[in-house]
DNA sequence: TCTCATTTGTAGCTTATGCTACGGAACAGT
DNA sequence: ACTGTTCCGTAGCATAAGCTACAAATGAGA
């Protein structure tokens, strides 16, 4: 069946066999809605009950501006959901809007159905839940991860803090950032003109490395280590 | 039962009963641990696979500066705990220390304990996990609460918006900070004079506000409704 | 290969904010 | 009441970084 292939894809069903795919499905009220492209998914003053599960398609989470004009959260790919926090937060809403910018299959899953005593007590009950603490816990990482870089003084700091966090990761002097300029100066809560100025300055005037768009070769390992560290 | 009471303080036993708290206290693998005033608790390669909820005392996080001084991250108070969110991500650790600043008694819970077969079906498993999930889940949005603050562009804009929210959580012209000075400008990721200068402008200059220590009298509510709104 | 769109680098100006240092106020303990 | 400590406001200076605008480079599609 195609759809159990495209559940797989979620982090949220990792180590599920089929069998426990199936068995798990009508125990959480699972349902599969398609949208087209255009149409919207959820609004900012939402109160999710139900997790969202992108299947198949494109998602793009966004907030309007009180000037109105949209600002990009972050597009969801197959197997990413949205509004899982705010499902065990009653009362949060989502603070988002949400909506299809191709033509989607999500799968809802309610996200109460968990604590019901006629859920059984399949072997998928307790690996579920340890998807889902393991998924808040990743997010609470990701989110204190940022807050670092966000907090850290200094542009050449920050920048210094990521490429030698990224070569932590990568274990190699060449490290790939995963990101473009504009996505990395938001992620660093900077200005891109300054901090390509100052990318510029570590590499003409005190080698540290060199780049070519996302790619950066490091030079001076122990120069960036040094900044990374002072920064906290 | 002396112990219970304590234990109750903590917000991961919201709606246990006193005979459901001794239930899951042996299954949970509970143990108490008593330490002394200056006592290392945890410290920062650790990786915990316990949670651990302060009783009586009174703990301290911090982080130590390459510089070598400490930066204090959180001080607990009774039925506060640490280290939740890494228990469920393995092989994450914890990334700050924590001694005793009082004698203190400490109550670990084994995170993994709720998913054994053993552990029965008491209807106190369900509402741990409910309380588990969402006590990482309100830690995000307070995550994502302060990233709003530090991500705001322009002094005034933070402090507007500060203001107005707790405004709007208290539902009165006249706002408590529930924080001092110092505490205000780590939240908002800015220099406490710098911090200081504006607010003397925002009551001297625009009669914004007038305040004393960590109370604000508001009085001009739309000024600072639409400093705070056009932040976002 | 040409065109268009996107991404990236550069330049120059402006200013908001960090920083250090100091003085006064508030408060607690003896 | 005296002392020490913590908290808060003020002042002045230095500068890092924001912003706008433009140019160069890259890459995609026809």
């Amino acid at each position: 069946m195609r759809i159990i292939k495209q559940i797989k894809k979620c982090s949220l069903f990792d180590g599920f066999t089929d069998a426990e795919i199936n068995e798990a499905f009508d125990y959480l009220q699972a349902r599969i809605v398609k949208y087209s492209r255009g149409q919207l998914v959820a609004k900012e003053n939402d109160l999710p009950e139900e997790i969202c599960i992108l299947l198949e398609g494109n998602l793009v989470e966004f907030t309007t501006k009180n000037s109105g004009k949209r600002e990009v959260i972050r597009s969801l790919i197959d197997g990413e959901y949205f509004g899982l926090s705010h499902c065990y937060n009653p009362g949060r809403n989502l603070g988002y809007y949400v909506v299809a910018a191709l033509d989607s299959t999500v799968l809802y899953v309610a996200a109460d159905s968990i604590f019901g005593s006629d859920i059984g007590d399949g072997e998928f009950k307790s690996k579920l839940i340890k998807n889902l603490l393991r998924a808040l816990s990743e997010k609470i990482e990701a989110l204190e991860d940022n807050n670092d870089y966000i907090t850290t003084k200094g542009m050449r700091n920050k920048i210094a803090k990521l490429i030698y966090d990224k070569y932590c990761e990568q274990n190699s002097l060449t490290v790939s950032l995963g990101m473009n300029r504009n996505e990395m100066a938001k992620y660093l809560n900077v200005s891109r003109p300054s901090m390509s100025r100052e990318m510029g300055r570590m590499r003409d005037n005190d080698d540290m490395f060199t780049f070519r768009k996302e790619i950066i070769v490091i030079k001076d390992l122990e120069a960036l280590k040094k900044l990374a560290e002072s920064a906290e």
